[in-house]
DNA sequence: TAAACACCCTATAGTGGCTATAGAGTCAAG
DNA sequence: CTTGACTCTATAGCCACTATAGGGTGTTTA
């Protein structure tokens, strides 16, 4: 199997593939006579396996611990456990932080009245309120 | 005003400063004999609405164009109005995704009985499923 | 006067998880 | 034998910063 192939069986683009064996989450694969990368089921579930954990938006290193876990099999389910905990939190901890942002934004939104000199909507953002910075050790991102 | 002290007023790191100046969001400001940036008050403003509008998650984009209608004000609400709505867009479809990937976190969390010879959880991840992809339209961020 | 120290300057590289581009090679079909 | 689809490498860009290196400034203290 091409990259070509193995991309469109895991919705996945070549370069991407391609990102995540220089990041060492996909083994390097043996290449064909012309150079092109030669993949199997293997490499097939394992990068489903990686797409599976992108899709519930967990980090690279993330996926790579629970990799690790699974090549060297301890019987200890701990280590995992602990893990998908920790992703929740990060993924509930965040939700927490974009709730609280869209009812201020909402709040925001209630103040213009169209009667205004200036819009109030600008007046309220360069007001110097207290500013709660968000928080950074959750890995869960931005809205852009 | 040095930039120090400008930094300690709006909470906000001396580079980060400087980078909204390079990124055009904050004026070029004058320098001292030595060299040094020398702030006002007005440049303290518009820093604070600048960190009031990244307390939302707002992208740089987004506040440039706040600035700008504050810049060249038109009378007119509307722009701004549609700016803050879609922002607030933004934040609740993330906020969705998010509780979605909440959601399918909690149930894997739930496989795992510890019983197994091998981790369900990792036999669950390994599956592959219809994986649906996140939206890339919206700006706001990940988890991590 | 000199040294220490806090602050400031520029320039460059790194973060994460990709995407985009340039320039070249491979391979099957027409 | 040329077209076209695919592949390769290497490099740069995205966002909103953060970190580092290597130097200059300015005040305080020994
Ligand atoms: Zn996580
Ligand atoms: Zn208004
Ligand atoms: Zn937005
Ligand atoms: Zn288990």
């Amino acid at each position: 199997m091409k990259i070509g192939e193995l991309a469109a069986r895991t919705g996945c683009q070549p370069v991407t593939i391609r990102y995540y064996e220089q990041a060492g989450l996909l083994p390097v694969p043996p290449r064909s006579e012309g150079n092109y990368r030669v993949y199997t089921r293997a490499h097939e579930e394992r990068l489903l396996f990686i797409r599976n954990c992108r899709a519930l938006d967990m980090s690279l290193e993330e996926i790579r611990q629970l990799l690790d876990y699974q090549d060297n099999p301890s019987g200890d389910c701990s280590e995992i456990n602990a893990l998908v905990e920790a992703h929740i939190e990060h993924v509930s901890s965040r939700i927490k932080v974009l709730q609280q942002l869209q009812d201020k934004l909402v709040a925001l939104r209630q103040r213009c009245t169209g009667a205004e000199p200036s819009c109030s909507i600008l007046q309220e953002l360069t007001a110097g309120e207290p500013h709660v910075s968000q928080d950074s050790d959750s890995h869960v991102g931005h809205s852009h």
